[in-house]
RNA sequence: GGUCGGUUGGCCGAGUGGUUAGGCAGCGGUCUGCAAAACCGUGUACGGCGGUUCGAAUCCGCCACUGACCUCCA
């Protein structure tokens, strides 16, 4: 059942075969959101990224845990050893406790990856709950000799590091470059050279978020979580590192040298980033003040969308294009993937009508098989797309009786379109428009229906037309078909 | 400044040596009282200059433009 499959490794920076671990099984760690503000199209991208990642895995036979955090401690604004905690500073803002704030934008995180069809992961670690064990890691990493503390802050040593290591091999950095770069911006005498970074943040005496440690009351280092939960639940070494590619440099280089120096081997095989969404081509990001929130894209309230864009449809808009490809944010791209997106739902919506024969004229095995080999080579959703596109041709042709089907293939079609439609690509058909008063909204229409076809009837054509007008001017799409008028409610 | 990418038809976006990617829009058609919707059909594009090759969007060189990272960011 597994099939073989190229992942793109970022470490090596080519496409290589996947080969787990453990046979049929895989840990996939992913790096998800700092909880201090509301989701946006970027989240959306890496979370979609990762969950086509861990559907896929699933469906070609692996079994998969998968883990993602929450960043909800230790992450610093501005400098990382001398700024202010993120969640802190966006407490003040809010005036609430840092936990409200936390709880806050976990919940509207959840809320729309639950919205885009999102599987949830295996387990959903928090920084703030492990904090016994990045300290366990600090304390590994001071006895390998790879960090220093200083005035209750412990520091990671990287110069140290760098020369038995290798150091910047993840991001393509040469520590020389480095070094050049960042001392101009010395300036803390904490630390020995600029390019270490804290592991362990002695807490300011205004810091509410505090934890007591060898050291002192203090928190972790940003990058500590990721290596002290990535180990805890996949292990000392495991399969997939996922995130965004903004943070390979210097989250990821990180992470690798504090499992190196902690657990004296590489804790990653597979490095597999995802690129950025842009907006006019450039990056859509919280601090650059561009991103726009996935809130607003549901109800289109924001001045640079035309209008509302179903979470289906942001699923399907980052579906079109490779992963690791920027994708470049628009009305217009936007709107053509919601059409298209309703194509091929409609398509799938006909199969089971599909009358069948006692010969087939196309061949399902054929595009199934181009569609495994499209996902097999570094996940190329579009290329699968393509070919579902090429299915929903088939689907239609047969419906208009130019083509035709057997009972079997029919069903290799059926399974064919779920497989990838469902449960690669979770896609779903947009929940209908939410009419709390629907039965009674639908007999008045029903209603005006009928007396359209008695003015049709007598060729009334003034009086059909008005109706049909004014019920499209509300929003209601009238379809006169050869069976019969149908109808639905636009949102 | 350093490192690594990108530049594809009206828009989005795959594709790395020779055959139609795909979607949307446009155009033509079927259907319709007329429309709409739906469906069918339809486009020969690859930043510039030079080179390699029988043949290049695809390989090499130079140039231009543009982006990401080098500070927090999915």
């Amino acid at each position: 059942m597994i099939q073989e499959i190229q992942i793109y490794n970022t470490l090596t920076r080519r496409k290589e075969v996947f080969e787990p671990l453990v046979p049929g099984k895989v840990g996939l760690y992913v790096c998800g959101p700092t909880v201090y503000g509301s989701p946006h199209l970027g989240h959306a991208r890496s979370a979609i990224t990762f969950d086509l990642l861990f559907r896929y895995l699933k469906q070609i036979g692996y079994k998969v845990r998968y883990v993602r955090n929450i960043t909800d401690v230790g992450h610093l604004i501005a400098d990382a050893d001398e700024g202010e905690d993120k969640i802190e500073q966006q407490a003040k803002l809010d005036e609430l406790e840092p936990m409200e704030v936390v709880q806050k934008y976990t919940n509207l995180y959840h809320k729309a990856m639950a919205m885009l069809n999102l599987q949830a992961p295996s387990i959903e670690p928090r920084a703030s709950g492990h904090i016994i064990e990045q300290i366990e890691e600090v304390k590994k990493i001071l006895n390998s000799g790879y960090a220093y503390e200083s005035n209750g802050s412990v520091y990671f040593d990287v110069e140290k590091f760098a020369a038995e290591n290798d150091y910047g091999k993840l991001s393509g950095r040469k520590i020389e470059d480095l070094i050049s770069n960042t001392r101009s911006l010395d300036g803390q005498n904490e630390k020995r050279s600029g390019l270490d970074f804290a592991i362990w943040k002695k807490a300011s005496p205004e810091h509410i978020m505090r934890w007591p440690s060898p050291w002192s009351d203090g928190f972790p280092g940003w990058h500590m979580e990721c290596t002290a939960m990535s180990c805890k639940y996949l292990g000392e070494t495991f399969d997939i590192h996922g995130g965004g590619m903004d943070l390979t440099f210097p989250h990821h280089e990180a992470e690798m040298a504090q499992a190196q120096a902690a657990h004296g081997k590489p804790a990653v095989r597979y490095w597999m980033h995802n690129n950025m969404i842009t907006l006019n081509g450039q990056k859509m990001g919280k601090s650059l003040g561009n991103a726009i929130s996935l809130e607003d894209f549901f109800t289109g309230n924001h001045p640079l969308l035309e209008k509302a864009y179903s979470p289906m449809t942001i699923r399907f808009f980052m579906l079109q294009a490779h992963y690791r490809s920027t994708l470049d944010f628009s009305n217009e791209a936007l709107q053509a993937s919601e059409k298209g997106l309703e194509r091929l739902m409609k398509a799938v919506a006909k199969i089971d009508s599909l009358p069948v024969s006692a010969s087939s004229s196309i061949n399902v095995a054929e595009l199934s098989a181009n569609c495994y080999t499209a996902m097999a080579d570094d996940m190329n959703s579009p290329i699968a797309i393509s070919y579902l596109f090429d299915g929903v041709k088939m689907i239609n042709s047969i419906a208009d009786g130019k083509s035709t089907i057997t009972s079997a293939e029919k069903d290799a079609l059926k399974s064919l379109f779920r497989i990838f439609v469902s449960d690669i690509f979770g896609l779903k058909a947009d929940d209908q428009a939410e009419s709390g008063n629907s039965e009674v909204l639908s007999e008045v229409v029903e209603l005006l229906m009928k007396l359209r076809m008695e003015a049709k009837a007598n060729k009334d054509w003034a009086t059909s037309d008005k109706i049909r007008n004014e019920l499209t001017a509300i929003g209601f799409d009238i379809k006169d078909g050869k069976d019969g008028v149908t109808w639905e409610l636009k949102k």
